[in-house]
DNA sequence: AATGAATGAGAATTCATTCAT
DNA sequence: AATGAATGAATTCTCATTCAT
């Protein structure tokens, strides 16, 4: 069976165009366009999760006509999400992994600025928003699962252990915390619901961010320092 | 004789008009059809997330016709969704708070066995699903905000906050820990995360439940503890 | 990656719908209902050729919304096509082997009423067109081509062998016109493209019905004929 | 680090801006550029049919952008599928009418020369695919009519009647052969049917060329010969 | 209480075409 | 001559909801 919609009738008339004003038509190259649209899609997506969100709605921020989204984003909005995403996740992490490798003093210090770190990262709503969205879309999607598994997940703990593990050889962290396998998965857990507390009840009703980052930070470092007795 | 005669012909075998006998018309009372209708509402929005459930996914799942589930719910899909939600998570407080009823032995093992229960409710995919969609739709209805800040985590912190205050007054915790605003919601954020984390990525990429319960109690117990230079 | 589109947003105002006055709703049977639904779609694939034709022109033209279309058709268009085209083909058939069925005379009176029948069919601009369809799309649709194969052409020819092959028998037609793979073909496919150049062309300037007709069978029963010498 | 930055960036390895020296983009005179369309053209329609096919299609096989196609056919997708049909036709007629003209043996000869010169032709699907086209499309553009009924029909018509007559007048043919006014078209119109259900069915299912081919002979040689009784 | 035929707004996506470069 | 970014109308299809039965 033919596929394709096919939208116009083959000859009748035929005048259907002609004259029609442009009235805003910017052309831009694509790496400057792209950002634009990904701002757009990140905005609109925090507004209205996958299902709501609407292409045309991202046009429309992105004061762009719908065709041009499409010719962007072949993959439609399956594939725009990703990107956005992705464009929303990869920052972060690349803030993380500099401190992290100019980082050269005491692994307690170390592991209270990631902790920090995190916390200060919290302040744009729109990028939390999406960010939490993966929690809801990844049931559904293996793919964005995978990613989560693989660039967000991993990536994280990947940190962690190597403070973990270098603290115990420095003496700083008690010699049992590297049996624990999930011991760095607790440790950001909380960083992650702070956000996400955040992003669902706004400002004024999620639990306050310095006061979680020092409850954080205290009950971290005193659950790993090594006791007189250990 | 065209394959499909017609939309989906569930019986009508019978003759022209009249009688019409339907034997799949069960007529239930209200109090007996509810729960079948919300339990198939919290396996559709599982599966499709909120904007992605259909009410006729919903109807279907539940055996009837999509006029009785409106009729059911008036609210339409937004009060079946509050609903769903509500009949999901009631059960698990009532259990964490009999279980902090009834516990007459030392803090420590009380706040082991709070922590083990949270970890220990995670076995049910679909009601774990309908926990996590919250996150992705507080941000857009107030009114489950609303909810999740009252009836959810502050029912939790404040279960919390009581075991860490007596434990504090019993000597086994450190004076501290009542100072700090946030404690509670940071310790119970990791066995949050941790059902988060089971739903999007499965059993097999999920962090392992038992390893991170644990680790958590282990992180905790230890953070927590009075220091003998304290 | 989440599926389903999802039209509404979640939450947010919810009036959307109500006070819709219905201007016609008209309740039908299916058993109604379909044949309407294939009489429009019958008239707008001739009008417009597969990929041309709309859903909604179709619901137009029967006078219903687009949604009870998809309600009756959930294979879209595809399935709508499939169905009208047989709804067409079917009476054809059914007149030609009822007419097969109770003829009693000699073979050439036979083969002479057949191809008179098929002449005398090619009334119906509409039914014609959709007919002529067929050919178009079975390029791009393996289950058309299929159709096409077995519930056309193979039944036309099967009908007229045996026309031929009792002939023979009787004398009437030369022995050597069964030792012709291809002769049933041959002689059915002046009518088929009478019916294409009446349905291409229009009355005024497609071949003329009586002449084709007379000139067809003339041929036909001449070729067929046994000569003096043979 | 987004999977697709961009829409297709054939080249752009360059820098910001400056220097557009484009690889593949090839200056050709319009008399070499033309057949290349034509010939992109020929193989989308038959792809895809006439609605189905898309001028982005053309262009992407013709390796050109499609600007260009617009430049060459201002008239748009019609002008191109017309001047692409014609395109196609002419040297099938080329083809029949050399051969009419300088074939000198008895009409018998050359009326089979001339079908089996038919059904030789039916080798490329693509053209094939065209042709039958028209028969869809016909029907909704009368300028694509006229064009069949003067320059394919009636030309097709023409010859073959000549061959008639002068059959007929060389006692060959039976004397009330030119009575029958549509007896060349009855004549073709098996042929014309075998390239339909070639395409359509492909080369395993159609009726095999060569089988029609004989019966076809056979059928109208023996239907135009003069019997004894005559 | 229960059904499902019917609706129509709105979603994603495609596409011919224009026009700045 | 050639490109491809940009447009916006048109198309298919979905879905919450209503209401006659």
């Amino acid at each position: 069976m033919p596929a394709k919609p096919g939208p116009a009738r083959p000859d009748s008339g035929g005048t259907a165009t002609a004259e029609r004003a442009s009235p805003s038509r910017q052309r831009l190259a694509p790496e400057e366009r792209l950002p634009l649209l990904l701002e757009a899609a990140v905005a609109e997506f925090a507004e209205h999760s996958y299902a709501g969100a609407s292409m045309a709605g991202v046009a429309a921020r992105a004061g762009v006509g719908k065709g041009l989204l499409c010719h962007y984003f072949p993959g439609g909005k399956t594939e725009l999400f990703k990107t956005a995403i992705r464009s929303c996740i990869q920052p972060i992490f690349e803030e993380a992994e500099s401190l992290a490798a100019g980082f050269s003093g005491p692994r307690r210090e170390m592991l209270r600025a990631l902790i920090a770190m995190g916390y200060g990262r919290m302040m744009d709503r729109k990028e939390l928003a999406l960010f939490c969205l993966i929690f809801a879309e990844a049931g559904r999607s293996p793919e964005l699962a995978d990613f989560y598994a693989e660039e967000v997940l991993a990536r994280a703990t990947s940190l962690l252990d190597k403070v973990l593990r270098t603290g115990v050889e420095s003496g700083e962290f008690r010699a049992d915390t590297a049996g624990h396998a999930c011991m760095a998965q607790v440790i950001i857990a909380p960083t992650i619901m702070g956000s996400i507390w955040r992003m669902m009840l706004g400002e004024s009703k999620a639990p306050a961010l310095a006061a979680m980052c020092e409850a954080h930070a205290r009950l971290v470092l005193q659950g790993l320092a090594p006791t007189v007795t250990d």
